[in-house]
Order: C-alpha cells, then sequence, then structure tokens
RNA sequence: GGCGACGUACCCAAGUGGUUAAGGGAGAGGUCUGCAACAUCUUUAUCGUCGGUUCGAAUCCGACCGUCGCCUCCA
C-alpha cells in the first residue's frame, strides 16, 4: 500500500509559517498531542482541539500514512495555580469530593472517553498516564541533574532555565523578559523565577507521593509529556498538538527538558489549536459560561457538534452561539439527506457514467486539495456541499439509468471523505431507535387511512393524524410518490 | 506593560495580489403542495478606518480603532 499523492502543508508554530510535511521516517507519522488533566468533565474547549487532532490523524492515515497516536492522560502533578505553587488538581477534586485521587482520575478519565466517542473522534492509539511513568521521569530527572541542567533544593528538583539557550523558541519569549515580566515574585527556593518544576516535595498529608532520590514528592506537570513521547515516539519525532494556551509555559517546557536530556531536536511540527469563545467572550469557568460537552449533547445531536467544529479551522477561533450550533445542523441534515439517498439508491444500467465520474473526481480534488492545506476543513465541506448538489439532480434526473459502477464509486468515495476522514456519518441511515416491523405496519396503516382522508378531502383530520405524529417526532413528507415517514 | 492572533453580508465562515469575493444558516420572492414540511430555483457584501506600494489589493506595508488570546491553571 503506497502513499496517495499529496502536497501536504500543514502551520509550524515553531516556524511560524506554513511548511511542508515531510516524515522523519517516510509512510510514518509519529503524533503526540497533549490530552486532559482529569479532574472534571471535558467542555466544548477539549471537543474542539480532539476533534481537530482526530481529523488530522484521520486524514494522514487516508493519505496511506501509518500513524502512532499519542495522547496522554494527566493524572498527577497538575497544580492549581501559580506556576509551581498550589494544589494539585486532581488531590483538590478528590477531597471535594471525598474520594481517592485514582477515583477521581478513573471517574473523569471514563467520562472523557464516553464524550470523545460519541462525538465519533477516535481512541489514541496509545493514552499513557503521568502516575504510570514515575519511574521514567524520575530517571529522566536524573539525566538532567547529571547534565547540570536541574538542581535540588529542599527535596524540590528545578530544571534551570538560564542553561538552556533555546528557552523561550517556540512562545517567542526571552528568559529576561520573563524574569521582569513576572507579576508576582514567588517566594520560593528557585534560583530564578522563571525555573520550572521537575519534582515537588510532598508532605505525609499529600494523597499522592511517590519515592524518588529527593525523597517523596510527585513529578511536574511538564515532564510526563517529555517522558512519555520518548517512550512511545522516540526522541525525536513528527508532531506535537496542543491547544495554544499550552505554548508557554508547558510546551516550552517540554522542549527544553526534552533537547536538555537527549542532546536532540524535540518536534518537528507543532501544531496548535485555537480556543473557543461563546458568544464573543472567552469560555471559562469564572465567567459562568461554561458549556460541558454532557450539557451541550443534552440539546444537540454529537455529529452536529462534530461538524458545527469542523465548519471553522482549526487555528481559528470557534464562536460558539445557539444560533451557529442550529445552522450547523441544518446543514449536516441536508447532507445527509443526499447521503442517504446515494446510499439506498439502485442502479440498474451497467454503463459507466463518464461525465459523473468526472465530478466525482473533481469533488476528490477539491477535497484533498483543501485538507492538504494546513487541514482546511471548512474548504472540504464547502466543496461537498457543492458536489452534494450536483449528486442530487445526478440521481433526481434519471432515477432509472443510473449506472452501476458510478453508483458505487460514488458510495465509496462518499464514505472515504465524509466518514473515514470527516467522521461524519451516522452508524447507518436505516430508521433508528423505534423501527421495527410491528411499527412500519402501523405506520403503513395510518399513512394509507390518512391518504383517503385527504381523497375525501377531509384534511382537518389529516393534518390532526399529521400534527400529532409530529408531537410524537415522526415526520411525515406527502411527495408526488406518495407519502414517506422518518 | 510585554508578546501574538484576528476584524469579510443579518449570523457562521472560506479566500491572502488579477475574470462575476466560496459554502452553510436566516430573510425575501418563485416552483412543487389541499395546506405544511421536504425538495428546488432566484435573490441579499467591495472585504474595520485612513494612508501608502502596485498597471492592479479583501489579499503586501504603515498608522489608528475594535475584538480576542498568552504572559497565572485551562484544550
Amino acid at each position: 500500500m503506497g502513499l496517495k499523492e499529496n502536497n501536504l502543508v500543514l502551520y509550524n508554530t515553531l516556524s511560524r509559517k506554513k511548511e511542508e510535511f515531510v516524515p522523519i521516517n517516510p509512510g510514518f507519522v509519529g503524533i503526540y498531542v497533549c490530552g486532559p488533566t482529569v479532574y472534571g468533565d471535558s467542555h466544548l474547549g477539549h471537543a474542539k482541539s480532539y476533534i481537530s487532532f482526530d481529523v488530522i490523524v484521520r486524514y494522514f492515515r487516508h493519505l496511506g500514512y501509518k500513524v502512532r497516536y499519542v495522547q496522554n492522560i494527566t493524572d498527577v502533578g497538575h497544580l492549581q495555580s501559580d506556576a509551581d505553587e498550589g494544589e494539585d488538581k486532581i488531590a483538590e477534586q478528590a477531597r471535594l469530593e471525598r474520594l481517592e485521587p485514582m477515583e477521581v482520575v478513573e471517574n473523569y478519565t471514563r467520562s472523557y472517553f464516553e464524550d470523545m466517542d460519541v462525538l465519533n473522534v477516535l481512541r489514541p492509539d496509545i493514552s499513557p498516564r503521568a502516575s504510570g511513568h514515575i519511574p521514567e521521569q524520575v530517571e529522566m530527572i536524573q539525566t538532567l541533574m547529571e547534565k547540570g541542567y536541574a538542581y535540588e533544593a529542599d527535596g524540590n528538583v528545578y530544571f534551570e532555565v538560564e542553561k538552556f539557550k533555546d528557552y523561550g523558541k517556540l512562545s517567542g519569549r526571552s528568559v529576561d523578559e520573563m524574569r521582569e515580566g513576572h507579576r508576582v515574585e514567588v517566594k520560593s527556593d528557585k534560583r530564578n523565577a522563571a525555573d520550572f518544576a521537575l519534582w515537588k516535595k510532598a508532605d505525609p498529608t499529600h494523597l499522592m507521593r511517590w519515592n524518588s532520590p529527593w525523597g517523596k514528592g510527585y513529578p511536574g506537570w511538564h515532564l510526563e509529556c517529555s517522558c512519555m513521547s520518548n517512550k512511545y515516539l522516540g526522541e525525536t519525532f513528527d508532531i506535537h498538538g496542543g491547544g495554544m494556551e499550552n505554548k508557554f509555559p508547558h510546551h516550552e517546557s517540554e522542549i527544553a527538558q526534552s533537547e536538555a536530556a537527549n542532546g536532540k531536536p524535540f518536534v518537528k511540527y507543532w501544531m496548535h489549536n485555537n480556543m473557543v469563545n461563546v458568544d464573543g467572550v472567552k469560555m471559562g469557568k469564572s465567567l459562568g459560561n461554561f458549556k460541558t460537552l454532557k450539557a451541550a449533547l443534552e440539546s444537540y445531536p454529537p455529529l452536529a457538534i462534530r461538524f458545527f467544529i469542523l465548519t471553522s479551522h482549526y487555528r481559528a477561533t470557534l464562536d460558539f452561539s445557539e444560533t451557529a450550533l442550529q445552522a450547523a445542523e441544518k446543514g449536516l441534515q441536508k447532507i445527509y439527506t443526499v447521503v442517504e439517498k446515494v446510499f439506498t439508491s439502485k442502479a440498474l444500467s451497467e454503463k459507466t457514467d463518464d461525465a459523473f465520474e468526472k465530478e466525482i473526481e473533481a469533488y476528490e480534488a477539491a477535497f484533498q486539495e483543501a485538507m492538504d492545506d494546513d487541514f482546511n476543513t471548512p474548504r472540504a465541506i464547502a466543496a461537498t456541499f457543492d458536489f452534494i448538489k450536483k449528486t442530487a439532480s445526478w440521481i433526481e434526473r434519471e432515477p432509472d439509468k443510473l449506472s452501476v459502477p458510478t453508483l458505487e464509486k460514488l458510495t465509496s468515495v462518499l464514505k472515504s471523505l465524509l466518514d473515514d476522514v470527516l467522521g461524519l456519518l451516522p452508524e447507518s441511515f436505516e430508521k433508528e431507535e423505534t423501527s421495527s416491523d410491528k411499527m412500519d405496519g402501523v405506520m403503513e396503516l395510518l399513512i394509507s387511512l390518512r391518504a383517503q382522508l385527504r381523497a375525501e378531502k377531509n384534511f382537518a383530520l389529516a393534518d390532526e393524524i399529521r400534527n400529532k405524529l409530529t408531537e410524537l417526532g415522526i415526520t411525515l413528507k406527502d411527495t408526488r410518490e406518495g407519502t414517506t415517514w422518518e
């Protein structure tokens, strides 16, 4: 299986420009994306990030690359406030819920995957946990100390930022700026306020602590990503992704740790997705406009949320609003209507329809061109709408003379692009839930009864049947060929 | 205060130097329909402001205004 011909270009945050994608190992892509800290339910921001990278991974696979997708689960070390101060987020949540930290971790990890599953986000190939990689992290700290990049102070170990000359290359800051820019002078045993923790001492009241050469404690937040990406993807790998707000200090620190420890470049391409706003304002817990996925999923179908997210580019901010989401839902429905027609049509002619095959090929090309340009899903979707229109009229024009080979080709292209790449098609277009032979029989009866009423011009009663059915969530459609329901 | 992104129609959102500025939603009008929904057709922008570069700019440069992000935990 060779690679599809492609001309993939992606925006590299490190160089601040679009670059041609050239994998380190031909045909193979190693990608690491910062996963969630599992101390609460996932929200729309998580959805945007993980749906974006899901499509990126799916597209690489579509092109024929063998992908290893690693996404961590942060279950320790992520502190609540000021750099390297404050309580561990998991520990705090455990205290609040009166649970073991690992119960909190387990609950929210499951909740996270549940939400991602319904959004049709494929699971990463490896979902390593920080707490499962303590020995690796201790080892890395030791390496950093041996090489002179880290120092111990009273059971804490810090990375000395001044020793790593490239610190700031990703986020575009200098250590000097950071020293001056620090708002609050934190009282600590750090040599420099910009230094960050590799290992934090924990007193016996801490619920999560492990043994280390520096006493009992727990690892710093940035360290896990360096360690686990190293372990599963190697010292240098292709793509590291995450949310923009993590560029600094998280990703900057990852680079420092990994490159200092390994003496090799850490990541070839950095990709950052933008944030979600709600009605023009940043979504945040303190602002009270926080949308958890579980809440959003009560009002909207999961694939409509997914579609909505993909109608804007991953590097653009996404402005969430009820009207925007409703618009997306309708648009997606329009695509479904035509796709369903395609999937259920019967073709009779063995002759290839050359003209329409050209249209199919043009669509594939337009779609791929859009995706090749830094995963431009909005453009790919626009191309889809254009094509969907043509498809609908192709089927309508001569339904009896549809070409078998052309319909087959059409079906497989739609499946490949809309389902495999964008992940937008439902499992099946069969009538869902209540559908059964019995139900079909009842509906047929009602429809024929209503047809009779309409023939007798008893529209009042006919409309009442339709209205009552609408209330039950069943829509009747009167077409020239007869009445259908869904 | 420092760094960065963005500003395209009523809403969402592509386009980043050159024929009529994609696409979706909403609105309006027509076809279809007993009516409605569905479907379908038509229609709705000169691109934040001002100035510059250019034969030519939404697209490059500068200033200004505005929105947002990061600098502190956040996808």
